[in-house]
RNA sequence: GCGGGCGUGGUGGAAUGGUAGACACGCCAGACUUAAAAUCUGUUGGGCGAAUGCCCGUGGGGGUUCAAGUCCCCCCGCCCGCACCA
């Protein structure tokens, strides 16, 4: 008997796929589209074992709708631009292009061995000018509808590196790579205008029913809606030019209920009052210092700085109130300035406590007696009646809103106001390599879009980065251009873009990814939208807001039909591969294949003990790493396919175990010896009976595989291979009927082990490629035996079971159910109280 | 604090309100073998029992129902995301 050869097995597959052209995509409008897409890897150098569940999936996915009759786009690239490429510039002394180059090169040739459906012929480098290129056209297009603009803006500035750096790489206030102190710098940065879409995108998350729920609520809340007034104080004792403190509160009902003011160290006002004293200068750094670090803001304590200002209650011209300058008020939301109502928001409650302000509650809860209701240490945020606000009495919280609303419009000092946490999106970088923002600063113009005939502006080759900071500012033949309209000598932007924004639209680009345009309308119009994609779910707010901002505006600037404004149909979140880790006595890392299993337990190769740690997601710094190109070395890729598929359902995490590794190649090895006895002896009796049997199975699986696939529930398509295969293995129909079966399960375990199915396939004589075989449907006849079990349950407790015909009636059942031994013995001559016939499922007989 | 998810054998996990534990791993036993590996067969939630059987069992407590892992209420624990958002 032969055994089954991955490594000869698969190539020869590959070839053989890729000779027919199996995966190429091309429009053709008799058939239905189904756009089937992964999130792209960024070119880091190695596939890890992440990559091969993320991209099986998909692969699973994308040949099942092949074999069920679509017309199947899914495609691969590479989020190619970033910082590694140009740590790997400086640590190494190689130029990003050539590292990320060569690493696309080398992933390439690992993901190939995993004989995915691609259509290679679509592949696509965000660092490549033919798409970068094509991205600078839109951001000029997207400047010609006004939405993108620049501004000054905040940023995290690295002295040292002399860099903009993002949130993320501030680790304690200082530089993540230089260590330097971060100061907060002003730049002026580009902006995509994605604010004026907030109401959009937040409606659009309704229709998005086919994404998880959790996406859909960390989108809603990163959006985050809110509804309230916006209101002008009086001030009294405030430098010139500050006569109104503009504040806005979601709660206008509690107004009477105000005891203070506070503004940010970052509002106007407080840098107004700082010039001049340097008492309210030291409390800002502090406050501003405060602000950088997460725990600190967990802990920190409210504090604030009476700024002798005070401000008149709108309803009350008597009423005044103190003005503080508080460390809990930011300045990006809002107006940067509040009323605080300590007894109905905790923030304010603790900093009124602390300074000794006046706690008036003014929604009594209905349980509570107004006259009596006091607040503790801790404030009441609950439904209730206005108490203690004069014409507000006695109103509901919603009804007081609209009054005060009602009344402060109507006096003129403000207006109801519905705000977002959502901010407009800043695109400037101060790096190399990213795509270069397509303007130009011309003396006599201004900022002056480049002229589209001159794209792609692309990244000069001959750069350095042995000095800190953008070697594009330093690039005088990158630097020095043509102003596109007085034609006068300019300087061009060295800011690039975001890499955000090279995947913000990839998905679009793949429909027509090497067009001398961003996107062919033809094409746009037939692929569009993506009707699946899988990825990460660290993706779940950033990206994919991006991505549905970006169709947006490729829609308004002409890149994009309306009807694929939301780009993603289908969204599946995958969990990650977890392995458990290891650490020697020294409490070191080891990885999984420096230590070996002794009774039980796990010693190093030389003889220590080994301390066992949790399964997390596998990462070179914990060294729980199992590397994709061993398992494929030593098992073939559908091993690893299958092992990924199998055991954990796809949203949640999978723990890597080399014996599952195992298990699973022991399978695949198994359906091979089940083939080899198929032809090559014929050992069953061949009866009618025992032919039957195997077929009912084989729909049996037809119906609970595809049933995983539709469901995202490839665990249990395996589960049912699994079991198809042991009633196949045990069972005595002849070879005639076992090689049915066997061509039903090459077909059935296709999408997850596509070699094997091949090999199968043609060695029992299927006809064609399995891979372009259309998928077996079941006969519902076939899923039904003739011959049914049914469970009698008496009182609600499995006591028995009996045998009736599948077409049995309902009073058929019942004769037989009281006539079962067990239900005699318990009734014990009584009459049931009740019988309960479910058709095809149970009996229960109630005593 | 807010939002979302989860809790089932030794383990990963199955179960349109209808036989809890499919399928896999692991363990144990047996066959084959000089032996091992591989393979095949069988057992495997706990308890009582010689046995037909019986009792208990899906984080805990209540409830709805002929019937609850599943639906409702309360509580406990774990995971993820966001967070001084006015």
């Amino acid at each position: 008997m032969s055994r089954y050869n991955a490594k000869v097995t698969e190539p020869k597959w590959q070839a053989e796929w890729d000779q027919v052209e199996a995966f190429k995509a091309e429009i053709d409008p008799s058939r239905e589209k189904y756009y089937v897409l992964e999130m792209f890897p960024y070119p880091s150098g190695r596939i890890h074992m992440g990559h091969v569940r993320n991209y099986t999936m998909g692969d699973v996915v994308a040949r099942y709708k092949s074999a069920v009759g679509y017309n199947v786009l899914h495609p691969m690239g590479w989020d190619a631009f970033g910082m590694p490429a140009e740590n790997a510039a400086m640590g190494k002394n190689v130029h990003p292009a050539d590292w990320t180059y060569q690493n696309i090169a080398d992933m390439r040739s690992q993901l190939k061995p995993m004989g995915l459906s691609i259509d290679w012929s679509r592949e696509l480098a965000t660092c490549d000018p033919e798409y970068y290129g094509q991205q600078q056209a839109m951001f000029i297009d997207m400047m010609a509808k006004d939405l993108v603009y620049r501004k000054n803006a905040v940023v995290n500035w690295d002295p040292v590196d002399m860099t903009v750096l993002a949130n993320e790489q501030v680790e304690g206030g200082r530089g993540w790579r230089s260590g330097a102190l971060v100061e907060r710098k002003e730049l002026t940065q580009w902006f995509f205008k994605i604010s004026d879409f907030s109401e959009e995108l937040l409606a659009g998350i309704d229709r998005l029913d086919q994404w998880p729920e959790k996406v859909r609520t960390m989108q809603r809340n990163w959006i985050g809606k809110s509804q309230g007034l916006q209101f002008n104080f009086k001030t009294t004792g405030a430098p010139k030019g500050f006569e109104a403190l503009e504040v806005y509160t979601t709660r206008p009902d509690t107004l009477f209920g105000a005891s203070f003011a506070a503004i940010s160290c970052d509002h106007p006002l407080a840098k107004s009052l700082e010039a001049n004293n340097p008492e309210v200068k030291a409390f800002n750094e502090e406050c501003r210092q405060l602000g950088t670090t997460e725990e600190a803001l967990e802990t920190a304590e409210k504090r604030g700085f009476d700024t002798g200002i005070t401000v008149t209650h709108p309803f009350n011209e008597a009423w005044e109130m103190p003005v503080y300058i508080a460390n809990f008020i930011l300045m990006g939301y809002g107006t940067g300035a509040i009323f605080g109502c300590p007894a109905h928001d905790q923030r304010d409650l603790d900093f009124a406590r602390k300074y000794d302000l006046v706690v008036t509650p003014v929604v009594c809860p209905a349980e509570q007696d107004p006259d009596t209701f006091t607040i503790g240490s801790e404030a009441y945020t609950g439904v209730g009646n206005i108490i203690n606000s004069r014409f507000l009495d006695g109103l509901s919280i919603d009804d007081a809103m609209t009054e005060v609303i009602k009344r402060i419009e109507a006096a003129g000092t403000g207006q109801a106001q519905t705000n977002y946490r959502l901010r407009d999106w800043g695109v400037s970088r101060q790096r190399y390599w990213g795509c270069p923002i397509p303007v130009v600063h011309c003396d006599a113009c201004g900022v002056v879009p480049e002229k589209k005939e001159n794209l792609p502006i692309e990244l000069p080759k001959d750069v350095t980065f042995d000095r800190p900071g953008n070697p594009l500012d330093r690039h005088e033949g990158f630097l020095n251009c043509e102003c596109p309209a007085c034609g006068r000598p300019a300087k061009r932007e060295t800011d690039t873009m975001d890499t955000f924004v090279d995947s913000s639209w990839y998905y679009a680009r793949f429909t027509a990814p090497h067009a001398d345009t961003p996107t062919v309308a033809a094409d746009a119009e037939y692929w569009m939208n993506v009707d699946q994609y899988i990825g990460g779910v660290e993706h779940a707010i950033l990206h994919l807001l991006y991505s549905r901002f970006f169709a947006r505006a490729m829609n308004i600037t002409g890149h994009l039909p309306e009807a694929a404004i939301e780009p993603f149909n289908a969204l599946f979140t995958q969990g990650m591969v977890c392995h458990e880790t290891y650490k020697d006595p020294d409490g070191q890392w080891l990885q999984p294949d420096e230590i070996k299993s002794v009774d039980g337990g796990f010693v190093t190769k030389d003889g220590q003990p080994v301390t066992v740690g949790p399964s997390i997601k596998m990462s070179k710094s914990k060294k729980n790493v199992v590397d994709p190109e061993d398992i494929i070395d030593q098992y073939g890729a559908d091993t690893a396919r299958w092992f990924v598929m199998s055991d954990s359902p796809p949203e949640r995490d999978v723990e890597w175990t080399a014996s599952g590794a195992e298990a699973a190649w022991k399978h695949l090895q198994r359906i091979w010896r089940l083939t080899d006895e198929i032809i090559n002896a014929d050992t069953g009796d061949g009866s009618a009976d025992e032919a039957m049997l195997l077929k009912r199975a084989s729909h049996r699986a037809i119906a609970d595989v595809t049933a995983g696939v539709e469901g995202f529930a490839f665990n249990k398509s395996v589960a049912a291979l699994y079991q198809f295969t042991n009633t196949l293995a045990k069972s005595k129909a002849d070879a005639a009927a076992k090689r049915e079966a066997m061509l039903v399960m090459a077909q059935l375990m296709q999408p997850m082990v596509p070699h094997l199915a091949e090999e199968v396939w043609s060695t029992l004589g299927g006809s064609g490629l399995v891979t372009q075989a259309l998928w077996p449907k079941a006969d519902p006849a076939m899923l039904v035996d003739d011959v049914i079990t049914m469970p009698i349950q008496v009182n609600g407790k499995r006591r028995d079971e009996i045998q009736v015909a599948k077409d049995a009636t309902k009073a058929e059942i019942e004769t037989l159910a009281l006539a079962s031994a067990t239900v005699i013995r318990l009734l014990d001559g009584a009459e049931p109280k009740k019988l309960i016939v479910v058709p095809g499922r149970i009996i229960n007989v109630v005593i």
